[in-house]
DNA sequence: ATTCTAATGCGAATTCATTTTCAATAAGGA
DNA sequence: TCCTTATTGAAAATGAATTCGCATTAGAAT
């Protein structure tokens, strides 16, 4: 059977800590203070697992690697910071899209990305600089 | 200086005549209709130099492979299709998203995919065939 | 405590889109 | 037409993300 192991429980923390979409890198970093020695292949494996399991949900976004957070969460869309990167959620949709497809088309899904500069990084007026 | 060769004619008629976002391999397929020996290696030399000098934009969604289409189109947004994955344009914005934005987040640009059952598909009732 | 085997770490191996190498070809100016 | 060299096709090479193989480690049931 599955076995309740640190790393997993390392890297289902690190998503549910960081209450924003995560790249498997920033898993592993975020993860690594749990389990110092955890390695990228493990994330992977974690991040699958919980996948399957539905406690985490894949985010992909245009030209970007798939990022995970907490499943569960009502529709809702993401906001990229063009400075760090980061990418957060938004409890917030237009609705109603169906109404912008040509005639004929049916619409059954959405996706909307925001960009900007993030709330963290409009106050330091970083430019550029990548998350920590 | 640049020449202009039959293959690079064909890759760019190749997308206007589409009317819509293409994948190198779809480029590829359509502009081998004027050039037969057509390779994928030069369809990416050619869709690099018609970005370089403004001909073609690309157009990336969410976990796909960048397509391209006809540079100077106004602001819109596309849609794709779940049943071909052929994607089309969107001459249509919901405007004003800065408002969902969380407070402190500054909203610069904005990606919207529609998703769904494209005018061809929904009329043939084609489940999953994709795209001639 | 003992045993069984799922899970891990590490490096090698894949996958796949895109790029590059290079000999042969063909624009297009002279 | 001739010449120079940008361009092409084909195959090999890249690059980056993700997966796999395997010996070792460590959950957890007994």
């Amino acid at each position: 059977m599955e076995r309740n192991t640190r790393q997993r429980a390392a890297i289902r923390s690190a998503i549910e800590r960081a209450g924003r979409p995560l790249l498997p890198a920033e898993v592993l970093q975020a993860a690594q203070v749990d389990v110092p020695g955890l390695s990228l292949a493990t994330v992977y494996r974690g991040l699958k697992s919980l996948v399957e399991e539905g406690a985490i949900a894949p985010v992909s976004l245009p030209s970007e690697v798939t990022r995970y957070e907490v499943a569960g969460h009502h529709h809702h869309h993401h906001f990229q910071c063009l400075s760090c990167d980061r990418v957060y959620d938004v409890h917030a949709c237009p609705g109603d899209l169906g109404r912008l497809a040509p005639p004929g088309f049916q619409v059954e899904s959405h996706d909307l990305t925001l960009y900007g500069r993030c709330g963290p990084c409009g106050e330091v007026g970083a430019s550029k600089s990548r998350a920590s």
